[in-house]
DNA sequence: TGTACATCAGTGAACGCGCGTTCACTGATGTAC
DNA sequence: TGTACATCAGTGAACGCGCGTTCACTGATGTAC
């Protein structure tokens, strides 16, 4: 059956709660979210609030969900652009990453930044959008791999005895190659060091252009 | 004049209200700091901490200043270990980074994580010993750089017209080579995307061994 | 088309809690003679 | 060495604020006949 009016009012207000939600963490960080705070911008008493969610923290998984879910999507729509190599789909999504963070820093916090106090996400629900999300990067490294003539394979380092011991037990049964997993993580890891430090402003007094510099060392990266 | 038993005291108190402070950053986040707490856990009431410290804002500056002292301690001593080569110098300054990190979380993220709701640190006081604390880092690689047979030299992209101009400005002043602040950029934003994502438990599930996995990248880092 | 009833959005008061800060005070510790 | 006084640590009550959540309720909107 489809939504009758009241329904469609009902989630009318339940996004416009969480906009909300997400004004208050842009001005006051996100572990400022206040239920009290939402109803009082709306004009409306703080119970009316709970015809809408059944308390706060579902408010925060709401919102942490809607966060994955756009940077899932931004992430697949960067890995569907057309790209003439799959050298340059990779340099593709990883612009797309800082671009998406750039775009929602509040939500890129959400996600990466210090965890809210006294909250803690639901794994079953977050899990597998979070997974979701870094499917299409994987893929791509994956692929890259794949090509006898790709460059990055020389300079991925000789991973010692003690580094194979430790990641053999989490990837032998997906049958993924420790290699792939080795450039995703580095992969990861640089990007979100340059863009965590641009959004709390410690590297732009640096370097002036963040964008410019994530850009060169994006194509680095690849051609190392 | 020698500092008599109150004044003794007096810094003894100060000290443990710190402690509390930062054990109960420890619990529930940097931003959870309550001055109330604190007396709570002392067995004091709130007002006495006013003896102490002018303002719950006066504690968290001082808990901040002490992490940068000891993060800058952490990094020239580093710098001052012998070391065969300028090369591993600047490795056993990365090791030093991330060791200092894992074994100081709240410190780190006090530092480098989401700002505290509400305040605001004074510049005066902590850009100083911010600026300090880098400057083992920068010189290792300004020295390693004035060697012609430093590898790394060779990998440093050409730096585009637009980065040229966004960094001229910031540093001809000061007769710092735009490639040595490139490339301490670099090593910054990787080591801390490595430490911030093991500290949040992102890459741990992923490649097991941070540690290990940090090594590896930080000897690549100088390698490419 | 009009009426009777059910559903739902939102209110207002209250609960119990925690917060930073001010103020007048008590009582112990240290200092000067 | 003992006394008079100043200094300082800490108390207890209060201020005004904000928080999430529960509860009995009013009044408007929608539904069934």
């Amino acid at each position: 059956m489809p939504p009758t009016r009241r329904e469609k009012q009902h989630a009318i207000t339940r996004e416009e709660i969480k906009q909300i939600a997400w004004e208050q963490m842009r001005q006051q960080g996100t572990a400022a979210i206040s239920l009290r705070g939402i109803a009082r911008e709306m004009g409306l008493t703080a119970p009316a609030i709970y015809r809408y969610f059944p308390s706060r923290d579902d408010i925060i998984t709401a919102l942490l969900m809607d966060a994955y879910t756009q940077f899932g999507d931004a992430m697949e729509a960067a890995a569907q652009q057309p790209a003439p190599s799959i050298y340059e789909q990779i340099v593709t999504i990883g612009l797309a990453y800082r671009e998406w963070a750039v775009n929602n820093r509040i939500q890129y916090e959400l996600i990466f930044g210090n965890p809210i106090p006294e909250y803690a996400a639901p794994a079953e629900l977050t899990l597998p959008l979070a997974r979701r999300a870094f499917v299409p990067l994987i893929s791509a490294i994956l692929e890259a791999m794949q090509m006898s003539d790709w460059q990055p394979k020389a300079h991925i380092p000789t991973l010692t005895p003690r580094l194979i011991d430790a990641m053999q037990p989490r990837w032998t049964a997906e049958g993924v190659p420790l290699e792939g997993v080795y450039l995703a993580t580095r992969f990861w890891t640089r990007v979100h060091g340059m863009v965590t430090l641009e959004l709390y402003d410690h590297t732009p007094p640096l370097i002036g252009d963040a964008s410019e510099f994530y850009r060169l060392e994006i194509i680095s990266l690849l051609e190392e």
